[in-house]
DNA sequence: CGGCGGGATGATACCAGGTCTCATCCGCCG
DNA sequence: CGGCGGATGAGACCTGGTATCATCCCGCCG
């Protein structure tokens, strides 16, 4: 098995990324480290406030948005667009292009090398006549254990 | 070149799909049928709404919103998320499944067939163990017009 | 022709996600 | 200690979208 980077491992790598980029590592800040590294999956920034409101009452939702942003400028969070059209951001890897698997039943999210993706995307632009700047995959399914839970407990109305 | 499909082609196919779904095509609906046709790229909602004003002074937001509701569900639109987070949508062919490359600068779209990503998508979700249900895939960059437009009127500050 | 019923519509209130403003605050430096 | 720029919280504001509700329109039936 992988050396399982744990959720203190992820909350020191984002502290290390802001002050690495000059930013104060401040107690809000280092408090949102903590709540995004502490998801195993997407979050929303609702979710965030009244999570960092459980710790620091008087966190402004302003300044979530702030570091979310900022964290989203270091590549550290990224935002996702939900098939719901809802918006959720999820902890990433800022060293590498990759994608995102999400379980749309619990909202855990695996990352995605990009892989043959790339090529494919060039591929496309030569054809189209494009210059490709940028490009967005996004995944949604169900991890195999929301599928197992759900065929164990068959929801109302399956085998009727 | 391909028989070129205009955007008469593209209202009346939008006006039969409504009609085949069971929807009246009404005056509205017809309208808008007609605004999206025109537009050779994305759009947003608050652009179609002001575009409609000019005709029909009383149409009202809801009616546009539904109107693009009723073509999502009938996948004669799709909803496009933009890098920058915007919300748009994009006209597009109910048959067959695809995805869009738009023009960051004009807004233009091109449909792009799936091809070789239903494979590599399958191939993720048997790696990861996910029932994959869904995939977004979104293309952005600049056509082939604007960047030669662009080569022609060097902003300020390129060239030194 | 007149009445009916359901879908479509417009106005409007409402909601959620996100941004802006501004006065205050804080941490760091000299 | 004093000063300064960045960080913060409160709250107004904006925007995309939804919900509500009374009205309207259209096809249909008698
Ligand atoms: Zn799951
Ligand atoms: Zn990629
Ligand atoms: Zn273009
Ligand atoms: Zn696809």
């Amino acid at each position: 098995m992988r050396p399982s980077i744990t959720a203190d491992d992820s909350t020191k790598r984002i502290i290390r990324a802001l002050e690495r980029a000059g930013y104060q590592a401040t107690p809000n800040r280092r408090l949102v480290a903590r709540l995004v590294a502490s998801t195993g999956g997407h979050f929303t920034a609702a979710e965030l406030l009244e999570r960092g409101r459980q710790e620091r009452v008087n966190i402004g939702r302003a300044t979530i948005f702030r570091a979310l942003d900022l964290l989203a400028s270091l590549r550290v969070v990224e935002r996702l667009d939900l098939p719901t059209g809802a918006h959720a951001y999820v902890l990433c890897d800022p060293d590498e292009h990759h994608h995102h698997l999400v379980c749309s039943t619990c909202g855990h999210s695996v990352d995605v090398a990009d892989g043959e993706l790339a090529r494919l995307v060039d591929e496309i632009g030569r054809r189209a006549g494009y210059r490709i700047d940028a490009h967005r995959l996004e995944l949604f399914g169900m991890c195999s254990a929301c599928a197992s839970e759900q065929a164990a407990v068959p929801g109302p109305g399956s085998p009727a």
